[in-house]
DNA sequence: TTAGTATATTCATAACTTCGCATGTACTCA
DNA sequence: TGAGTACATGCGAAGTTATGAATATACTAA
């Protein structure tokens, strides 16, 4: 196996792994909160409406990843997108779902939240 | 609860699965061989040398979100991206890939194909 | 019809992901 | 020092995904 090969599959790999990472509507609603600049923790947490060790697992991932980086102040801990071609990307995705609107109610259908009535 | 607010759920959920569906080494290949036009699945066999029920099983995942789209001719049945912005978020990754090459040489190490990690 | 080729599906198992809860760490301020 | 805030981590249950092996379906050609 040549080393171009090689090459082509670890890139294919470093791909699948940052599409694993932002394959989860949390971590989406996270990328577009810090579109337009980096945000403490503690607001994500109020913006996303998710319980703290949940928001800080799903950072963790986005972290491990580097697509968001971080940096203390005090007490708090600011998360920003590392790299705005991602948001480019999100924008493309959402190109990409009105162009097939019609086609995708019935996925959609089937994307209702789990179980979810109201309260 | 507002109905923008439950459309953009929508929307994030609908990103979320096209990129579970791309999150996969296999299927980006997949992907880039369609680059260029459809291909039977005989050759999406020959040039990604997997199995052929897990090649099916791949293209099974890509057909069910509608990223490839099918068609018979006699024996054989082609395959092709239903929509070219898919191959426009590759190349953003590529070049985000690429921007990032020495800092996401950790990361690759760790992306070696399975059980070839060592202690 | 039968044999052969191309593709899809089913099944079992293993590996991974997600969540809530409990706990741990790090910092601030009195 | 101690109490409080902000965030991270470890754990276990439940759900999801990936794989190879076996099998099924659909079409072609003799």
């Amino acid at each position: 196996m040549n080393i171009l090969t090689r090459m082509q599959d670890a890139l294919r790999r470093f791909k699948a792994q940052i599409f694993q990472a932002l394959a989860h509507p949390t971590r989406i609603a996270i990328i577009e909160a810090l579109r337009d600049g980096e945000l403490p923790s503690s607001r994500l947490m109020a913006l996303l409406k998710v319980e703290q060790p949940n928001l800080s697992q799903h950072l963790a991932v986005l972290r491990a990843k580097h697509i968001v980086v971080n940096r203390k102040v005090g007490n708090q801990v600011y998360y920003a997108v590392r790299d705005p071609v991602l948001i480019d990307v999100l924008d493309l995705l959402r190109k990409y779902f009105n162009s097939h609107l019609a086609e995708t109610k019935a996925m959609l259908g089937e994307m209702a939240p789990r179980g979810r009535r109201r309260p």
